[in-house]
DNA sequence: CGTGATCTTGAGGGAATTCAATGTCGGTGG
DNA sequence: CCACCGACATTGAATTCCCTCAAGATCACG
């Protein structure tokens, strides 16, 4: 349950002073979100932001992967969320972060500036729209992921590993981007209990792990059925 | 760890058909969206929605306290949160709630039609901001209990102690709307475990209990301490 | 006062953690 | 090329915390 509090220190402020490019409203209207930012790149295990950092920008991935934590007083680290391309993080309502992010691995993420998003929200519902539906997906998500949390440890791998399976894109095989230390501390448990729950797993047939970052998914209604 | 699906048929759609006025929405820039809806009453335990019923409105607790839940297929029931007078809940993105919401209490529940609201937020950017920044609280507190449910017993009673503390009226003495085992639902605990854990801390001194639904505050801080 | 619902307390067991050791993989330098 | 190294992952044994099962205690209500 314990993990060292990570020691990057690739603060964001310093890196971020030049993601303003402010498109027409007039073209955004209608249009996604999606092509208004900067992007820029990050290292593995690159702090994106800090807890309590003013929330300038918003964040989408383009490549890579990101998770988002917190760690309490005495160590422990709880990961929020992973975010694949395609995925927006980092909206918040109020003024600064509630979680730290940070690259998994290599990855290429878009800033977009909170403050532009805001302003053109008052012009264009679309806008408006948009910024509201993906602060009720991530609740949403966030929900989910409380359900997750109250379940036994083979249920929770099994959860994630649907969860993961339904946002790769191709069938069975999951390729995982995070370590077991990410999967354990994003599903409350040991990295020795995910380890041996994945090796339950295998045994029972549902899944098969030929490295340790891929994963089969062997018999995807085994999972469902834990799933509960 | 488990719970039976509570049984009360008092279903919502039967009951709220009439809660359609609709304000100008000139008399409602720079007002709260509170002052738009219908009161109704509901008794103990009544359920006010169910989990994939179609969301048509939007609640603010007026009087009492409601809590929202969902049950897995094996029977445990995690509950989502607790409502208490003045906080609004129902809000969704999507066109199906994906909680069920039950009066704890007695109570009163102001209904807000959400087609209203969010033709309205069309208009007037107020409204669209309040909707939005109402999501972003919701989420807020979502992850507040994600990270409750990855402590130890004492930590989450504590901490849900706090948490009522904060939302409370008065100073130091809490008084509890809701059973014990709606407690040990909400924290992922089992009815036993929560009962034992107020009894530690009334033992070490931190809290004591009265009675069974009231619970005074003897040492915050020590309950901060333990809140990681 | 009974009666049922809710809450507390106790004893025993089980699931996940902790502590510790071993195994595997990828990279780097000899 | 292969040996070594560190990071990551797996496995094992012992412990701990919470759950389960069970019995009492307390409270609200008729």
């Amino acid at each position: 349950m314990h993990t060292q509090p990570m020691t990057n220190r690739n603060s964001f402020s310093q890196v971020a002073a030049r993601a303003t490019r402010i498109p027409s409203p007039a073209a955004l209207l209608g249009e996604s979100i999606e092509l208004m930012g900067a992007v820029m790149p990050f290292a593995r295990n690159a702090e994106i932001y800090g807890e309590n950092e003013p929330a300038e920008y918003l964040y989408k991935v383009v490549g890579g992967a990101v998770r988002t934590y917190k760690v309490l007083n005495d160590g422990r680290r709880q990961i929020g969320a992973f975010y694949l391309p395609g995925d927006v993080f980092g909206l918040e309502i109020g003024s600064v972060h509630s979680f730290s992010a940070e690259a998994i691995a290599e990855c290429k993420v878009m800033l977009i500036k909170r403050s532009t998003l805001v302003a053109l929200a008052a012009r264009s519902h679309d806008v408006a729209n948009q910024l509201w539906t993906m602060t009720a997906k991530e609740l949403q998500r966030a929900q989910g992921h409380i359900m997750l949390l109250i379940k036994t440890a083979q249920e929770r791998v099994a959860g994630f590993l649907l969860e993961m399976a339904s946002r790769a894109p191709a069938g069975n095989t999951v390729e995982l981007p995070m370590s077991r230390q990410d999967i354990a501390d994003y599903l409350g448990l040991t990295i020795e209990t995910v380890s041996r729950t994945l090796t339950q797993l295998e045994n029972s047939a549902a899944i098969s792990v030929p490295s340790s970052r891929r994963i089969v998914l062997r018999n995807q209604a085994a999972l469902t059925r834990l799933n509960a």
